[in-house]
DNA sequence: ACTATGCCCTGGGTGC
DNA sequence: TGCACCCAGGGCATAG
């Protein structure tokens, strides 16, 4: 699952591969039409084609490409997705789902076993991300900020972090992540937790991410960089996907529950409520 | 306004 | 070995 960290990740590779680079084609795979949400996958096609790469940037875990008409090329990985650098005769990964032909011979690959990845061409990014808040990394993500949020919900505070008007880009495993290092249990009604935790909590979610970043993303399943790499963080995570084994600060069980309509792990022992 | 649930999608894992 | 079933989840739509 891409989230910030690996989005980031794929923006930093792939920067200074595209950028001034010209699109001599796009095609997108048949059975993959839903990848196309603003414009019918011919279109979108059509539209691509000739237009020059002007800057790639992100926001929360949306990937976002400026086009030289002006226009931006927004995509989303959602969980299984993946875009990659290659040569244009490299042999297609086995979901791949589109494929951009650049002119230097080199191609950009859209990976997606699940198909949940989306396209959007639009004027304004925001277009394409209508609920999005602040970037998790940006100083618009305040602690002041985080409390504002949390203040007076009875929602589990999992549930706000993974709200992506309160921080874009903290999804599943961030999240687990980030509770753990603040040491508060993700159940905890969020109107329960006080200026001082709201702090920590902010602290943390910058702390996981960062942690992240710098061992360019977690690879537990699908994700890879742009260059078709994994990432190492995955091996260093304090609690995701860690149930039944040690915590690593108090040495209690991990356990695995559902929060939010999500798989949540957290250690009953120092993580409290 | 807030909260919970279902939908999309398919490979991998589990149980019989 | 084969087959049916369930799970994973980001963002959005919908219902209560």
């Amino acid at each position: 699952m891409p989230e910030l960290p690996e989005v980031e990740t794929i923006r930093r590779d792939l920067e200074p591969l595209i950028v001034g680079r010209r699109i001599q084609g796009v095609r997108i795979h048949p059975g993959a039409e839903r990848l196309a949400v603003t414009d019918a996958p011919r279109a979108l096609e059509r539209a691509l084609a000739g237009r020059t790469v002007e800057a790639v940037g992100r926001h929360g875990k949306y990937l976002t490409l400026r086009l030289d008409d002006g226009r931006w090329w927004v995509m989303h990985l959602r969980m299984t997705g993946s875009l990659v650098h290659l040569p244009a005769d490299a042999p297609p990964h086995r979901f791949e789902r589109a494929r951009i032909d650049l002119d230097d011979g080199t191609t950009l690959r859209f990976n997606d076993l699940r198909k949940f990845g989306t396209w959007h061409l639009v004027d304004d990014p925001v277009e394409a991300m209508p609920n999005a808040g602040p970037d998790a990394l940006s100083d618009e993500f305040t602690p002041r900020w985080l409390r504002e949020r949390l203040r007076g919900r009875e929602t589990p505070v999992k549930a706000v972090l993974l709200d992506q008007s309160v921080a874009a880009g903290v999804g599943n495993i961030y999240a687990d992540e980030a509770c753990w290092i603040a040491g508060i249990d993700p159940r905890t009604p969020a109107g329960r937790i006080g200026p001082t935790r709201a702090a920590r909590l902010h602290a943390a979610v910058r702390e996981t991410l960062e942690e992240s970043l710098g061992d360019r993303g977690s690879s537990f399943s699908d994700y890879r960089d742009g260059l078709g790499g994994e990432g190492m963080h995955h091996l260093l995570v304090h609690v995701f996907r860690r149930e039944g084994k040690p915590c690593g600060r108090c040495g209690h069980t991990i356990v695995k529950t559902r929060v939010a309509g999500r798989g949540t792990h957290y250690c009953p022992g120092c993580q409290r409520r």
